[in-house]
Order: C-alpha cells, then structure tokens, then sequence
DNA sequence: CACAGTACTACGCAATGCACAGTAGCGGCA
DNA sequence: TGCCGCTACTGTGCATTGCGTAGTACTGTG
C-alpha cells in the first residue's frame, strides 16, 4: 500500500510536532521527519505544508543568514499553533485508537 | 481538526477491515464504521471506496433481493482483498507507530 | 570553473472524501 | 389514496493536499 495518502491531514501534526520541539527551517524540518521515520516524505510537501501553515496564522517566521548556504527561513509555533497542535494531536490519538479496534476485530 | 483528512487513505482499510468479519452491502458497511467509531463518515464516501475496491478486484459482489426494501448489493473480500487487507493493515500499524513516536516527543 | 550540497519557490497533476441530486421500493398513518 | 420517512444505490463535480518537476541561488571543493 501506498503511505502517500496517510500522510493527507496528518502531515500538518507532524510538522507542528517537530516544530515544538524547537524551530526549524524547511530543509531541517525534511530531515527531521525522514529520521523521525518519514522516509518517504516528499521535501515540496513539507515547503507546502509550512507555508499553508503560516498563511493560517499558526507560525511565525524569520529570516537568518548561514555562512553555509543560502539564508535560511526558520519557522516556530505560536499560540495558534500550539493550540493547533493540541487538539490535532487529541484527533489523531482517537481516530488512531478507533482504528486499532477495527482492525483488531478484523485479524485477531 | 477536521477529521475528514485523516481517513485519506485509511478508508479503504476501514472497508475492508468490516468485510473481513463478513459480507455487507453499502448501507451496512456505513452503518458499521459509524458503530465503530467512525461517526462523520459520508454514505457516499462507503459507496464509492466499495465501488473502487471492486474494480480494483479486491471484492466480490453479488445482488440479493429484500422484503424490507430495495435490493441489495453485497461485497465479500476475495483472495485479493484479503492480500491487501493484511498489507493495508501492517502499512498502517507502522505509520501510526512512527506517528505516536513523534507526538511523544513534542508533548512528552 | 564545474559540480555537489544546501535551501527555497512555483506550477500543475492525481487521489480521494464528500456534498448534492436523483432514482426507487417498502411500510405506516391520516 | 396520498404523503412521509427509512432503506438502498448511482452519478456528478468540487476542495483539499501530497508530490513530481523545474527553476533560482548561494557556498565550498577539486
């Protein structure tokens, strides 16, 4: 099965998980996911994701230049997303749980 | 959150998890996943994830006739669908694993 | 200077859950 | 009889979202 379509409505949690942890910046944010356990984790999504999540207001963003590259675009959770990430966090646990029964009944 | 997202691609697990207990027609399976914790899902959601399965040749179906109603179409897993069930199910048992791990870590 | 690695942006596609509308059979009730 | 509500299924089109691909740009190394 293809976990490309898992990731729909989660990749969100995971970004804004990663992110409480400490902020981060896009290409930091992929390689924290792929070592995470997201190996397959597309680097457009994560770029897509982030800014989807700025524009709704749930990070904050500033700009640091790197004497190893291009300047570098650090993302960090506000209010918003904390609380985001919260209730997202409580969706996904149920839902999760939810599913776990169903296939429990399902293969014994 | 919007759980709609969530069940991107967990959908057809869920379908396949309640067909492995036993044979069901459309209604049914809808009726099921609602019992089984699944509350918002859309009828038409079932019907077209069943309609799917079966042209991907994961169901069998066959029409039986009720006295209660209208006719109805029943879907059973075949040899296919039991094959994708069990893949579907390990794809998911991991990934929620990988998931749990990352939100551990952000709201220890 | 070519090249690899880092870092980000933009465009468009494909999968899929869902809302909505439509068809149809059955029983109950006034 | 006529209407309503429940059961049961189909078809159309939309919105979301992850991803592939291409493009831009900076830095250090050989």
């Amino acid at each position: 099965m293809d976990s490309s379509q898992l990731l729909k409505g989660v990749l969100d949690l995971a970004v804004l998980a990663v992110l409480a942890e400490r902020d981060g910046y896009g290409y930091d944010v992929v390689r924290r996911l792929r070592e995470a356990g997201l190996e397959d984790i597309g680097d457009a999504s994560v770029y897509g994701t982030l800014r989807r999540l700025f524009k709704a207001g749930a990070l904050t963003s500033y700009v640091v230049a790197s004497d190893e590259g291009p300047h570098r675009k650090y993302y960090g959770l506000n209010d918003v997303g904390r609380a985001r990430l919260a209730s997202s966090a409580s969706t996904w646990t149920s839902f999760a749980a939810t599913m776990n029964d169903l296939l429990k009944d399902a293969a014994p």
